[in-house]
Order: structure tokens, then sequence, then C-alpha cells
DNA sequence: ATCATTTATCGTCGATTGACGATATAGATT
DNA sequence: AATCTATATCGTCAATCGACGATAAATGAT
């Protein structure tokens, strides 16, 4: 019950600012690449992303630019503060990845449900459900930066109506008014399929099976118990 | 996309400490109560577990000693250090809830296994899958302060032994041999339930819909989906 | 080559951090 | 009421924080 190093972390390596007898030395800079300033800034952006999902959005700058290799002035010449750089890890690292074409695929009634719910949450959860983004996503979900929220309004949304309406084509059966109602069954799957994710890559459970098979298991059961479901409501 | 005051926090309001001109005071102290090591002990302890479930592991020891009521140097004549006052919170608050009835109730075959799982579940969710609960475990996870693991194979495994069992049991179902893959079963009902109370209480989900309803609508899907459960594996 | 512009670092500021030595005082015992 | 001791607080330290003004140097245009 105790952290690696010590309580989070992200600490400075000490990197050479100062000589071996600590004083400041003078005049000598430390020789660097020259980029342009988009450039810069999305290397910036990626190291960010890493860097705030493996220690926590209070992690601090100079580690962050220790670990980009430059000076952590020139953050701030390519972001105007912290917040702001976070919002863009948000933006192009949660919201980004998401491929719209899943929804597509999704509703392509030629292929069977039980395929293509496999199909999409073995990508889902090999593109998506990284451990990085888990770790971002809870971090800022736990200081009330308003990511969850947000990203379940925009895309989870959508995703559990399509889920939901499919099952329900398959099994010939007819949901529930309640659109609340409706997207809570679509979370018996989506909902666990992201537990499992938390499971193996935020609580490091060590399970060795492979995640495809247990996928196909929460499929299979998903979809036998839709029936179910729609009785439980009533 | 922003915390509620700045990015986490937990600052302190500046008691006050110093005078207006902003120097410090001489001789003068805060009158407090006296109270027995152990007593205090127990009150840091609470306090602390509130503290840190809301603020995360890095919230400053200032700060809670504010909510305590005393100053910052008593917490450590309680306590050696903060890591050891977060170890004596895990003891007392994450493993510590969890009540040793629920593994004879969940046995009970004498009860209905539905009414079993919607009773327990509907426990568990109240007792321990609470706001302050969870914030806490997470904030450990990503800490990679070894809660999750310990807390899953100290306890969270019996139980999903146990509710596999019934389940086949019920459904006259043989199980695999496989130990993982019977747990991972178990997972089916149990993440779904742990997934809820972190979209409900973590991801701020907004949802109007009673608890006890959805856990019943969970439960009924594992219970459905079992034997397709056991059919999916070979 | 000279120079302008952009890209970079240095060095520092004021506010916080966890930790703890020095010291005051409440309350029991006599 | 004098004394003692456990229970408190004060005040400070060294190390970190986010932020930014001052300044150096790499690059491209002329």
């Amino acid at each position: 019950m105790q952290a690696k190093s010590d309580l989070l972390a992200a600490k400075r390596q000490d990197t050479a600012t100062k000589t071996k007898d600590n004083k400041p030395r003078t005049g000598q800079r430390r020789s660097t690449t020259r980029m342009s300033a988009a450039d810069r800034r999305a290397q910036i952006l990626g190291k960010a992303f890493e860097f705030f999902s493996e220690y926590g959005l209070t992690a601090q700058t100079r580690a962050l630019a220790d670990a980009c290799g430059v000076s952590q002035r020139l953050l701030y010449s390519a972001f105007p503060n912290k917040a702001a750089l976070i919002n863009a890890v948000y933006e192009s690292d949660i919201a980004g990845p998401f491929k719209a074409i899943w929804f597509v695929q999704l509703r392509d009634r030629s292929v069977p449900l039980e395929q293509r719910l496999r199909q999409f949450y073995g990508e889902y959860y090999d593109t998506i459900l990284t451990r990085g983004w888990l770790r971002l996503f809870l971090y800022a979900s736990l200081a009330e930066v308003e990511m969850a929220p947000t990203y379940i309004a925009d895309i989870i949304r959508d995703l559990l109506d399509i889920i939901v309406e499919e099952a329900a084509f398959e099994a010939g059966m007819t949901l529930p008014d309640s659109p609340e109602l409706r997207r809570e069954m679509g979370w018996v799957l989506h909902g666990n399929i992201s537990h499992l994710a938390i499971r193996r890559h935020i609580y490091n459970d060590k399970t060795t099976l492979p995640v495809q098979r247990v996928i196909t298991m929460h499929v299979a059961a998903f979809l036998a118990g839709v029936p179910s479901m729609v009785a439980s409501i009533d």
C-alpha cells in the first residue's frame, strides 16, 4: 500500500541547471533544436498528454518541460497557461480519436449484430480505452474538469442509442419510450467494457484472459439479456 | 471544461495567523479543545477520509488541519507523516465497511437468487460505492498506491466466486474450470454496478432514474445472460 | 556578411509545500 | 495553588510551484 516513488510525483530529476557545488552557473545554455511555433506546440501537446495522464493534472510544468527537452519558460510561449494546455489536450486526445465511421459500421445490418459489436468494442478498447486515455479522463473527472459529462453528452449518448436500437431490432422487441431508460440499457454493455478497461489499466488487474475473448462474453451476455431487461422495466 | 475553483485545489482560506498588515503576531494562540491522543487521532482520521477523497492524495496538510480546526503541526503528533495517514484511511474507510454478513446472505438459497442479488447490490451501492469511497479509491489507484489490487484480491475475489457459483446453480449449468474465466463472468454483474456508481458519482451523470430500478435491470440482464456466457466461452 | 525576426533559455518572484524544533497552556494530580 | 505532563500552537526551513521579464542565439532574407 505505497506509491512507487513518493506520493504521486512527477518531480524533476535535477537536470544540470546547477553545478555540482550547487551554485547556479552563468552564461551557459543548453543546446537545443529550433522548431517552428506550430511544430513545437504539437510536440508539447503530445508529451503533455502522456505526462498529465501519467502524473495527473497537478503535475508540474517544469517536469513536463524536462520531458519535452525544453525549458519550462518555453511552454508559456506555446500556451498562455497550464489550464489552456490541459484543455488543448482534451480536444486532441480525449474527444479527437473517436471515429465517426464506427457509427456507420454499427448500423450496417448486413452484418450480424453480435459480430458488429465484437468488432466495434475490440477497436474501441484498443483505440480509446487505453491506459493513458483512461487515466487522463479519470484525473479530469476527479478534478471536476467537465471532461466526462461533455464526452458522454457529445459522443456516448449517440452510441448508446444506436446500440440499443440495433439490439431491439435484432430481438424483435419494442423499446421503452423513455430515452433515459433506453440508454441505461445500452450502458449494460458499454459500461461493462469501460469497466473492464478500468480494471485492467487502472486497478492493475493481472488477469491474463485475452481481452477479445472477454469482450465476446460481454457481448453475448448483453444480447441474451435484452429481453429480460425490457421485461424487468415494467 | 474548467475546474470549479482552479485546478483541483484544497487551498487554505487564510485563517488569522497573520494580522492585517501581514506581520506575524506574537504570543497569541488560537483557543482549542484538548482531546486525548486516541480521540484526536480518530477525529483527524475521519476528516482525512472526507478531505483526501474530495481533493486527492496531493491535497495539503495545512488545509486538512484547517478542516479539523487544529494546527498543521498537530497532525504530525498523531501520524508520523502524510503517507502513514493515508494508509490509515485505507484500512478504516476502504476495506473496513465491507460487511462479512453479505457473504452469508448471498448464499442463502431459501431466498430466490434474483432477490438476493438485488438486495446485496442495493446495499453495496449505498454503503460502499459512495462518492467519497470511489473518489479515494480512484485517486489511490491513479497514484499507484496499491489499494485496488489489495481490495480486489482480499474481498471482491470471494464475492465473485460466490455470485457465479450461485448463478450457475440456479441455471443448472456447469461452470468452466478456469477460476479466471469464472470470475470474469462475475464481473459482468459486479463491474456493471461499479461502473454505474462511477458514472453517477464521478462522471457526474445527471440521469434521474432511481438506482434500485437500474440495479434490478442489471441483475435481470446478468441472470439471463449466464447461459450465453458459458456458451460463448467454448 | 549583416541584420531582423523568431525561438529559445536564464533567473527570479511570491505563494505554497511537508516537516519539525521550540515553546506555550489546559487539565489532572497532589 | 503548585506542579507536572500530555496536548497544543508558533514560527521557520528547504524544496517546489506557476508564471514571466530580460536576454541570448539560431535561422532566413538581403
